[in-house]
DNA sequence: CAACTGCGAAAAATCGATTTACTCATTTCT
DNA sequence: AGAAATGAGTAAATCGATTTTTCGCAGTTG
């Protein structure tokens, strides 16, 4: 079974070539499926393939032409299951058309975002998947718009006048679950997020406040806001609840503001949904076994996935036309860790079901 | 600025030879920092780079060398926190080389790891990472040796007589969690896994078993095993409560089983650590903010990453000797999931604190 | 002054596949 | 029958770098 040369070196078009005693010419007809080739020399060629166990050389069958098949994918991080299941998701869709993906982490960080983009644009991807950290007007877009590369903004974006972008309708979810809570009874809410994201936390809020005015013009919405990091987000919210505030419900607009929620209401003793009602954007597997359920915002991972791997490749085929923006929409899982305000026995324990 | 050919065609290395008016070897040799250029000469190769903006084509540096400057990583999933932070530690550690990382997700499929070794060594690879789905002695692991690849096995395997391997010192963390669990005073024990991934779930059991067993010979231990997916798990698991069995205390020996252990509770209104006990090899942030926060072992992904790395690039440099197993070191962190068995109100609603 | 040493740089080969241009045979058409 | 079209296949150019070989020329040496 071949086993030394195979470890030896590999073989070449130029091995099966002399191997079907034809040129290496005829043998890259025969891989490509053109019809005028003999019968005859097709098959041996086939069968040299066979026993010599030939393989393209990807690297090289890409070196002539201007677009590799590499698909480039930055994302902020890829800790969490949000950006895991996207990579897994970018991953089999570059699969299904025979291209490469190949995926690097941001690590939250503008700088290495324009780094990394510069490195794919060395590799010359056939184009690139970016969740931006930020939005869409930061320095990785720019440097792509700059350099003519093919992309898709995802994520934490709006819409962009160079790009095609998709996201989750973090607005239309956020109004759905201010109706919710306003619905449930509640009338002073705190909404805890990550400042200068902006693009989508910006929806969130904005999106959750029309609605909850709109429905209670007297709904109390305090908001705690921090920059960029997690840690000092947690400083405010304590100092928030330091001075005595005492909302009946939490939204938080993403998924690390969900925990430092719940740490926070855990120093404090106080649990959901009896002593706070708590809902956060982003879903994760862990929060239907805690107790209670943690409800939460669901993003369409695959549908992001999809519909930007599907504009992308459009955009590679030489789709012209305005850059489009499509917002998919999310679901909204109502679980134990909302009640109504003061239904249930403050402080203590929860004796349910 | 020079925008316009930017978009166009990227400067090749002829163009900053024509340029700088030398040969193209000269240019090579100018970037490799090679001493044996006129000073002169150089410094107009390095203004013409400058100039025209000229990056390597990473591909085509690649294409005459055997092995190209790129580390293939196949993870089972990229979902879980813990291969997100392999996958960031990989990355970040082949960058720091010079090297590209291209990962891969084998979905917890062996047919799927070997289709994608396949994949990596068409792009010839200089060496894979790969954390197989099962153990070292699947097809995976068969097909690098088949073909004389460099590699290095992750996790879930124990030692090799081909490959360098490197994991988590499951074993002694396992006795180190019997130790703490009988010295709390369990003396029955329920251990919860996922079976035939073997090596791993093998090395905990049996570090866990024997090291019980030695402190207290008296202590019962129960082991609920599943052969691959999670529902059955979670079908045994409710079985084996639904015969009336009531251990004090659970060790799960991977992450998914402490959810499935978690929600399973849940349906019967357990709740940690008064009516049961819960250790979950594999630490998530979630398990510090929950009610109680859940116990946990807690893998050194940074150093698994780094002494594979290590070793892989070793290995590519050309080092011999037998492969080496390497283990690395756990931290089990006791949190409020564990108790002493009979020490709190037993059934019903928990008023704790 | 011929032969030798070496430096610096250019020319050419190489990596592995694709693609263009071109060569012979056959057919087919007028 | 002679011209044009088709068929089947090959040699060579190309992609963009790296590496090996070769070469010119200046300065030494015998």
């Amino acid at each position: 079974m071949a086993h030394r040369q195979d470890q030896q070196r590999r073989a070449s078009i130029h091995d099966v070539a002399s191997r079907a005693g034809v040129s290496a010419a005829t043998v890259s007809k025969v891989m490509a499926g053109v019809t005028t080739v003999k019968p005859e020399n097709a098959q041996r060629v086939l069968d040299a393939i066979e026993q010599l166990g030939y393989r393209v050389d990807p690297l090289a069958s890409d070196m002539r032409r201007a677009k590799r098949r590499i698909i480039g994918a930055i994302m902020p991080e890829f800790e969490s299951e949000f950006f895991g299941q996207m990579v897994t998701q970018l991953e089999s869709l570059a699969e299904q058309r025979g291209y490469t993906l190949v995926a690097a982490s941001s690590r939250e960080s503008e700088a290495r975002e324009t780094e990394i983009l510069a490195r794919m644009h060395d590799w010359r991807v056939a184009g690139v998947v970016l969740a931006p950290v930020r939005n869409e007007h930061g320095p990785a877009a720019a440097f792509m718009k700059a350099n003519g590369m093919t992309g898709v903004l995802i994520d934490r974006v709006l819409s962009d006048d160079a790009f095609d972008t998709v996201s989750a309708d973090s607005a239309a979810a956020s109004a759905e679950v201010a109706a919710q809570l306003i619905g449930k009874g509640h009338r002073h809410i705190l909404v805890v997020g990550l400042g200068e994201q902006a693009a989508t936390v910006r929806a969130r809020l904005d999106g959750f406040r029309t609605t909850a005015l709109h429905l209670a013009p007297d709904v109390r919405i305090d908001v705690v806001l921090a920059e960029t990091d997690v840690e000092p987000l947690r400083a405010q919210l304590r100092d928030y609840f330091a001075k005595g505030e005492r909302p009946t419900a939490v939204y938080s607009l993403f998924l690390k503001g969900t925990l430092v929620a719940l740490s926070e209401f855990r120093r404090r003793g106080w649990h959901c949904p009896n002593d706070i009602s708590l809902v956060g954007f982003d879903d994760a597997e862990w929060m239907q076994v805690t107790w209670p359920a943690i409800a939460a915002v669901v993003q369409p991972v695959r549908q992001i996935a999809g519909h930007a791997m599907e504009a992308l490749f459009a955009r590679i085929e030489g789709e012209e036309g305005p850059p489009r923006a499509r917002l998919e929409p999310c679901r909204v899982l109502m679980r134990e860790s909302v009640g109504s305000p003061g239904s249930g026995p403050h402080s203590g324990g929860g004796n349910r079901q």
